[in-house]
DNA sequence: CCTATGTATTGACAGACGTGAGTTCAATAG
DNA sequence: CTATTGAACTCACGTCTGTCAATACATAGG
């Protein structure tokens, strides 16, 4: 058995006394906080909320060139939008001959909508 | 009375057919949607997510010091992301003394919360 | 006063982001 | 085949982001 280090600091805390409870935290949360992340990232943008928006309330699928005039935005960016969207799992789109739908995978945002609530 | 132009484009639609029901949207949106976009990109980091996320289990204050330790970063990047919940409106904080208090703010969510459902 | 401790800020850096101009690709019409 | 049209991709640009090291700030104890 040996002295105890002097070396130690010697107060960590000033009066003894811990500055809150300690907080423990399950390590299952980090997959979780890494799709619902995905998720809010993708929605962190005006442009691509609204997108979102348009395509709920219109449960079908809507066309490209549907969406391109509602934003003051280049054909090419919006298109970049939808395929961030269509990146973080939140939209889906089909291509009937020259035009391409895209409709919301509600499912997507399920577990993040849930948490937030 | 005069004639049509020669000069405007024949056919937009190939077969005369619209590609899909035309989509309105109200102006009203705008605002909304970037105070929900900016709740939304708030959250849409996991390091940012998780805090929210201890913070709102713990119905109290939580102590920056209680939660530096559990992510893997440094002590000022922490400080850095609750600064950014803090512009967004998510959290609050208090100082007692030498610590700091984070706490939620419920009603920043709300808005998007309800929108998402 | 001086020292120690908890937190916030600054500076720097690589990487990602939002955007438009220009281009390419895919599919239809003729 | 060629021409046209809708959508996606590439490149370039300035801006923003996440991170750490170092520093500054604020408070408490001696």
């Amino acid at each position: 058995m040996t002295v105890d280090l002097e070396l130690a600091p010697k107060t960590k805390r000033p009066a003894g006394e811990p500055c809150c409870e300690p907080v423990v935290y399950p390590d299952v949360e980090r997959e979780q906080a890494e799709r619902m992340a995905t998720i809010a990232k993708a929605l962190g943008d005006p442009i691509r909320l609204q997108l979102v928006d348009v395509l709920r309330k219109h449960a079908g699928k809507v066309c490209v060139c549907e969406l391109v005039p509602l934003f003051d935005l280049s054909q090419p960016t919006v298109s970049h939008h939808l395929k961030k969207l269509r990146e973080a799992g939140i939209v889906g789109s089909e291509r009937r001959g020259l035009w391409a739908y895209y409709y919301v995978i509600p499912e997507s945002l399920e577990e993040f909508s849930a948490w937030l609530t």
